[in-house]
RNA sequence: GCGGAUGUGGCGGAAUGGCAGACGCAUCAGACUCAAAAUCUGACGGGGGCAACCUCGUGUGGGUUCAAGUCCCACCAUCCGCACCA
């Protein structure tokens, strides 16, 4: 009988010998077809691992593992994007240093990673707070500036009032600091701000040259929020100076029955003294801009507004004189910051319209401009529209725009709802921006061999109330030359998001150690693009959208050879409570992995986060989960006692073990892992059935579960003295011809119902399957057969009347 | 409102248009045990029948097909994004 199974001991002891035999190590050797496998490297926080770490990385670890064996140089690195608030929060509080922080928590996490034995090549570490690191980031930043996509803008940013802190619009969700949750206000601030809207053409359209998953697709479009349309200018009577819009519905122009300037708008200034309720106007503004962004959208179903007394406009077609409102229904941030409205084909403008009593012309028929906007795009003809009258809406566009560029009063245009990339932050624990500010040369550049520019040693990281980084108090770091002239100047003293480090960490992970370049080209060259990215939707408009652009921004600058990154983007579910809520500890629901390890082992925590669901769908935990997982390694571990000597398949296990060698190697390439391992669970079912298995029957089994439990197949392996390590052999074949079984049991239909069975030879003739089966349902036939229908192997379908 | 996803036993979940419920959990019964746990064996969608068997059944209502969980149309519910983007 064998001794129990014992993970507490074997686990360690096999992740001391791969490490001891640098098992996982990708190699320099370039001739060897390459596979790179990324997770998302986490953010080293104080609370340790959580449940929800391993499901993603246990996922990838599995391929890598497989490709290993399958032949390839596989590179599966590990790193810590370890800059950010929590961690200077947690310093502050406790008044230790945030690099000490990091250094723990690093520490920790490494600790519960390699007890999950995950098959990481640890020589290629990163960390983004790493000066040999962040050298790198900063060089990324200078070349921006050089380009001219890095530039300083004063604007009003997204203020958290707990953070104290600029946040980009992505990190705001309904309102509140995607952090930690707090109101966030409009504050104007110099900010440093990157052109990611220069490459928005690019980032939509080159989606489809890469293998992402549709929904990641899909949100990274609407975010980018590309429309296609005209602007307009109206003439303003008496006035030399035109009104431009931005429409995507040029179509509509004759049915245009007034305009709307957002309450920014620099008109409402310039023509301050023209306008005879100027008061009225002034006081809807202050209005206005006293509601934060939230509240002017979720009070979006009340229409607000003003009409500018003094300013006309005239419709360029038509020559017609209507009136311009002020509305904060309209925003500055988008197109022009004006509009020209048509109520009777757009919602907004009808709503308006009908609280203020405007008049509603319809110029597509199809519609009821009493009851609603008609804005179907695809059906309608346009009527009381001059020239255009008749036209289909996509004929009409075409010619409006011709129009207006003959006119000289028009063009067409595209627009974005992405806007820049707000990339100050007036925190301390972040890279620090390598500009000096000189007041006779403006914003320079530090020279390359300066860096990396490192962050100075700080007694208080509290961030300051006027918005300042803490960074600012640390005079003898700020007070610095000018680079370009040599005059006293001072360094910039906000540092980078977080999101600047992880933006392009699989570059450095190609390449960690090199000091002429963030990698080198060769090395550049083999390992990109990174061949499966997988990681989680809510980075979908956030990293995964950054990192695309400073990657595109490199291949731009000839840094690296290709314009993705990511040949392939999957996303993972999220772990839940065992009560189907999200894990918290106001819930009380966490799952620590750590008591799964101690409890169960690391095979069965792996075992069981791929069993527990699909991988792109939530899934709830459950304990009772866990143990069946841990009972089936048991039963895997017991079966060394019914392996004879005996060499080969059996020959009753042979069709299965080839079927389950074909199921497996499939799912673990297309995220099923779930039914990969369900196949293994029968086959092991199997195997007891049969009573005693040979040794190549078990030796299969456990090269095709290494990938997920690597430990106990180590272990049963060097038991059972097949020679070697699992890692360092191939992945099994199997023949296509053994797939199929010699006798099929065939479903037999009468009318499409199932009335019976039948064993059949798997190579029978349609007429004697359908011999067979009309004996075994006689009863249930009449003498009217109409078709009879054969697919082998499957079904019989006998139709009659 | 727009976009995306999901809906199958008591539960997690399987099913290239071809015998719905693989695999696992829970439950029940049996074996082992003084006993319990662990382990092993078996049963396990609903209704009917002693039984062979019959019948209903994949959110709802229609449709296509010899055959629909799967394809088409129209709904309902839940979850997740985005949200006055002109």
């Amino acid at each position: 009988m064998s001794q129990s199974y014992n993970p507490k001991v074997i686990e360690k002891k096999w992740q001391q010998v791969w490490q001891d035999e640098k098992a996982f190590a990708a190699t320099e050797d370039y001739s060897k077809p390459k596979f790179y496998a990324l997770v998302e490297f986490p953010y080293p926080s104080g609370q340790g691992l959580h449940v929800g770490h391993p499901r993603p990385y246990t996922a990838l670890d599995i391929v890598a593992r497989k490709r290993r064996m399958q032949g390839y140089n596989v590179l599966y690195p590990m790193g810590w994007d370890a800059f950010g608030l929590p961690t200077e929060n947690y310093a502050i509080k406790n008044k230790i240093h945030p690099r000490i922080v990091t250094k723990n928590n690093v520490a920790r996490f490494k600790g519960q990673l390699q007890a999950l034995g995950y098959s990481f090549d640890w020589d290629r570490e990163v960390n983004t707070t790493d000066p040999n690191y962040y050298k790198w980031t900063q060089w990324i930043f200078l070349k921006l500036f050089k380009a001219g996509l890095a530039y300083k803008s004063e604007m009003p940013i997204n203020w958290c009032t707990s953070c104290k802190c600029g946040l980009a619009n992505e990190e705001v969700v309904n309102g509140v600091c995607e952090r930690c949750g707090s109101e966030v206000v409009r504050k104007v601030k110099s900010q440093w701000m990157l052109k990611i809207t220069a490459y928005a053409d690019r980032l939509i359209d080159d989606l489809d040259t890469v293998d992402y998953i549709e929904r990641v697709k899909v949100s990274q479009k609407n975010w980018i929020g590309r429309s296609n349309g005209a602007e307009v200018e109206f003439s303003i009577k008496d006035k030399e100076e035109k009104l431009k819009i931005y429409t995507t519905r040029p179509d509509t122009l004759f049915g245009v029955t007034y305009m709307v300037v957002s309450p920014e708008h620099p008109y409402l200034d310039k023509y301050k003294d023209e306008i005879k309720n100027w008061d009225e106007i002034i006081a809807y503004r202050e209005l206005a801009a006293k509601k934060s962004d939230f509240e002017r959208t979720e009070l979006a179903k009340d229409k607000t507004g003003v009409q500018i007394d003094g300013l006309t406009a005239i419709n360029p077609v038509n020559g017609e004189e209507i009136p311009i409102w002020v509305s904060d229904y309209v925003l500055m941030s988008y197109g022009t910051g004006a509009i020209m409205a048509v109520p009777a084909h757009d919602e907004r403008d009808w709503e308006f319209a009908k609280k203020f009593g405007l008049p509603i012309i319809e110029v597509i028929a199809g519609g009821n401009a009493d009851e609603a906007a008609f804005t179907d795009v695809a059906t309608g003809t346009l009527v009381n529209s001059g020239f255009l009258t008749g036209m289909s809406v996509a004929d009409a566009k075409e010619a409006i725009i011709n129009w207006l560029v003959e006119k000289g009063v028009g063009e067409a245009k595209r627009n974005f709802k992405l806007r820049d990339w707000v990339f100050s932050r007036q925190r301390y624990w972040g890279e620090p921006i390598p500009i000096v500010k000189c007041p006779k040369c403006g914003f320079v550049p530090i020279d390359e061999s300066e860096l990396p520019l490192e962050l100075p040693e700080v007694e208080n990281y509290e961030p300051t109330d006027n918005g300042e980084s803490p960074i600012a108090k640390i005079r003898d770091w700020v007070e610095t030359t000018c680079p370009c002239c040599g005059s006293p100047a001072e360094r910039e003293t906000d540092t980078m998001p977080q999101w600047a480090g992880s933006s392009w960490y699989f570059l450095r992970y190609i390449d960690p150690t090199n000091d002429e370049a963030l990698a080198s080209p060769e090395a550049l060259k083999y390992w990109l693009p990174v061949d499966w990215y997988n990681g989680g939707m809510e980075h979908t408009t956030l990293h995964l959208l950054y990192s695309r652009f400073w990657h595109k921004f490199l291949y731009d600058e000839g840094v690296v050879p290709c314009p993705e990154p990511y040949q392939k983007r999957t996303s993972h579910g999220m772990i839940l409570g065992e009560n189907g809520e999200k894990m918290s500890k106001s819930r009380g629901n966490v799952v620590n992995p750590d008591d799964i390890v101690n409890d169960y082992g690391a095979d069965t925590l792996r075992t069981y986060e791929m069993f527990i669901g699909a991988f792109d769908l939530a899934a709830s935990w459950s304990e009772d989960g866990v143990k069946g997982c841990r009972r089936f390694l048991d039963r895997v571990w017991k079966l060394q006692d019914i392996v004879n000597d005996k060499t080969g398949y059996s020959k009753d296990l042979e069709t299965k073990i080839h079927q389950t060698i074909k199921k497996v190697s499939s799912d673990f390439e297309t995220l099923k892992y779930n039914t990969g391992i369900a196949a293994m669970m029968a086959l092991i079912n199997d195997y007891y059935k049969a009573g005693s298995i040979t040794r190549d029957d078990f030796n299969v089994l456990l090269v095709l579960l290494n990938p997920v439990a690597p430990h106990i197949t180590e272990e049963l392996w060097s038991i059972m003295n097949y020679g070697g390590r699992v890692y360092q052999t191939s992945w099994p074949e199997y023949d296509e011809a053994k797939t199929v079984e010699n006798t099929v049991e065939i479903g037999i239909q009468v009318n499409g119902k199932i009335r019976g069975s039948v064993k059949l030879p798997k190579d029978v003739s349609k007429e004697d399957a359908i011999k067979a089966a009309k004996e075994v349902v006689a009863d249930k036939l009449t003498d009217n057969i109409i078709k009879e229908i054969y697919v082998p192997g499957k079904i019989i379908n006998i139709v009659c009347k």
